[in-house]
DNA sequence: AAGTGCGCTTGACAGTGTCAAGGAAAACGG
DNA sequence: CCGTTTTCCTTGACACTGTCAAGCGCACTT
């Protein structure tokens, strides 16, 4: 009945935490949002079933943290797209979009959990809320060029972020495709390039 | 609304599970996601707590069947929106754009339902489909003008979907707002208005 | 009137998160 | 080197979840 997998250090003093947020990690990738539990998470770092709740506060917390822990990677992955193209606003933007849905697309119980997380509320959060606010910038400074003067940054912002949000989650549910072909990435990116730029 | 959902003593034979899916869908509307569950519906529909697994299987079976209402008034909103207004391409699109996101806002917990059930796998949930593909339909006529010659059709209906959709959500979690001031449906909807028309 | 099904209830089971209480062991102070 | 304190974790219980097997009751059939 024990899964196959144990970690078999005993957790040296300071990383039971950063253990708890790997095995979460972990069956988030394996067996998807249901598969991820605050007793299995405890079980696969070696710990018994009540320990979590030590380093984090119940089950928000720690999905709090695994979702600090996402946003985390989620910047990176925009950030290292973003760089490896032309520096021009165009190729940015579309390089942070498309970084965006591969990353919801390769991570999708992870993905679904960031943006999910109505809980948090229990926590300050102050590590989520920092990681996901880098997310954000990344998303915001592509978008920068195309802000018109006079107009506010957030509109063209969250036009960017809705759209290429709502194609992630769409395709991640599977709604996209089953009435008509699927539509890709690159079409859905053809109505961000009637934006016009701030020259 | 309909309607009363107290079977205050043994239903007729035909309309327990009518009982029991408005049972859900009131759970829903007043303690939200968490807040339903097989034996809360049970119990509030007046029955013990395993009558839901005849008439549904198991809880996936009920989630399908609150899902598809959820459609079903969704697309009524959508219809409703539209026709209240002229009888014009933007004006329309631009009404069912508006009547999906009030839906989402004031249904929040059965929309995150609707666009969520992963489960769905279970029964073949033909009901459930063919409600998700009236409200798709409602959108798809929306957006039929601003289908071009020569481009699939799925194209427009994927930009408009995925723009709302990701509005909605992501207005929904709290996402939005938290780094800028928030941007407006109007704001959003500026974007649509760049889409051109096929005369 | 007896037989036959269907609709629902009852009771159990393995899970889940959470909490109170206790123990082991490291850190500390003398 | 020993006693105390503090920190971290374990143990065990609780209420709650969905699911399943068995069985009761009542309507309908013959």
């Amino acid at each position: 009945m024990t899964t196959s997998l144990e970690i078999t250090h005993p957790p040296a003093h300071g990383d039971l935490r950063e253990g708890l947020i790997n095995a979460g990690l972990t069956l988030l990738a394996r067996d998807g949002t249901a598969g991820l539990t605050l007793r299995k998470c405890a079980a696969l770092a070696g710990v018994s079933h009540a320990a979590p709740a030590h380093h984090f506060q119940g089950l928000p917390g720690l999905l709090d943290a695994i979702a600090a822990r996402g946003y985390s990677r989620f910047a990176d992955a925009m950030e290292a797209q973003a760089s490896a193209g032309p520096n021009e606003p165009r190729a940015r933007l579309e390089a942070i979009c498309l970084a965006y849905f591969d990353f919801a697309r390769d991570n999708p119980a992870l993905y679904d959990l960031m943006f999910r997380q109505i809980w948090s509320l229990a926590g300050s959060g102050e590590e989520l809320r920092l990681a996901g606010a880098r997310a954000y910038a990344v998303l915001a400074e592509a978008s920068a060029p195309f802000v018109l003067p006079g107009t506010a940054p957030g509109v063209v912002e969250t036009q960017v972020w809705s759209l290429i949000h709502g194609y992630a989650t769409l395709t991640l549910v599977g709604k996209l495709g089953r009435n008509r072909p699927i539509a890709s990435v690159e079409d859905l990116l053809s109505l961000l390039r009637r934006l016009p730029l701030n020259l």
